[in-house]
DNA sequence: CCTACCGATCGGTAGG
DNA sequence: CCTACCGATCGGTAGG
């Protein structure tokens, strides 16, 4: 309680804090999953104790559905916006593409959210699993659509199923953070590569 | 000690005890990762109590390795002999195709092995970590040369490098535990369906 | 945000 | 393969 006492002064502090908390916990739950990240980890990362983090957050669940979350949120938002801002003249290869990219570039800028929201999946209490599949799902309906048309249009390797092709669409992509390194290629041109693969 | 009084005679039980025990660390190291699959879990399942395991196994990092590297290992197998039994008229898109249905059916055949290894591998300690990366790269010298000889032979699309292929076919191939249901299609149909992604 | 602490659970050991 | 048990560690709470 005293840390509220002047909480007009202290609420940049605390979201700083709780930022902080959330970045420490994506970084632990990423490189170790769920059971194996304590509440110790993350609060020795930020510098405080373990009983503190409960003044920001409810639960170990509450911060690693935030985790995830975010990070499927952050794509969902990035791709959604890039096939918003295509030109009406854009072609379905070039949405495709567009979206490939744009997935990629998400994964690879929030990478510790993303992969914790992969790698945390497995282990989490059925909540946070619940939680973390809706957010998914929501995802990958954009991906449904998109490889709906792509093949409707004729645009994808003869003899494709539509399912198959998103599937393995989706494998490539987040295949990818267990191996990408920043120097080795640009992102934009891995996402050509990706798509001279899926589309002809 | 007792059990060890009469011990040609409790071979086969032992064995298969050995086998029971794998078989459920498999299952639950699949379904939870390797911290919060616990050595009470195990034994319940297998109907014993939890210090008997060390009769069996010395440590847990024990069990988590044999399930981990056997896992990989069936695949490499499964992969090497059918490439080895290939006739001698076989092109490299027979070998792709023939290589990536071997996969699929040593991935499904074993599923909670070869899913424990990937599921585990995030937090698993580090002796178990390295010792499976070494199976795991022994069994990827394999796609390197295979796709290396498909791109010199001009059967991929154009303007992705061996890499970028390669990297693709694993993350399509290695994610397909996460969505692959045994009624949906055959498996034979599937690795076709991959193959005409992959080559042209 | 802290100190102090709790009940539960873990991997593993002793001894048979 | 069992009973009995240990030290370490966990998520979380009390109270400030």
């Amino acid at each position: 309680m005293a840390g509220r006492t002047n909480k007009k002064v202290s609420e940049p502090i605390e979201a700083k804090s709780r930022r902080e908390i959330l970045d420490a916990a994506a970084r632990l739950l990423r490189s170790q999953g769920y059971k194996a990240t304590t509440l110790r980890d993350i609060a020795e990362e930020v510098g405080i104790r373990a009983a503190s983090i409960y003044y920001h957050f409810e639960s170990k669940e509450e911060i690693a559905s935030t985790v995830m979350n975010e990070g499927v949120d952050w794509v969902f938002d990035a791709v959604t916006a890039t096939l918003q801002h295509l030109p009406a003249s854009a072609g379905i290869n070039d949405r495709v593409t567009a979206a490939i990219a744009a997935h990629l570039n998400a994964l690879h800028k929030h990478s510790d959210y993303t992969s914790a929201a992969m790698k945390s999946y497995a282990d989490a209490p059925d909540p946070v699993r619940q939680l973390a599949r809706e957010h998914r799902r929501r995802y990958e309906s954009i991906w449904v659509r998109l490889i709906d048309d792509a093949v409707a249009a004729g645009a994808t390797p003869p003899g494709v199923s539509s399912e198959t092709l998103r599937l393995a669409a989706l494998g490539m992509l987040n295949w990818s953070p267990e191996w990408y390194r920043a120097g080795r290629q640009s992102i934009d041109r891995l996402a050509a590569e990706f798509a001279a693969i899926l589309l002809r």
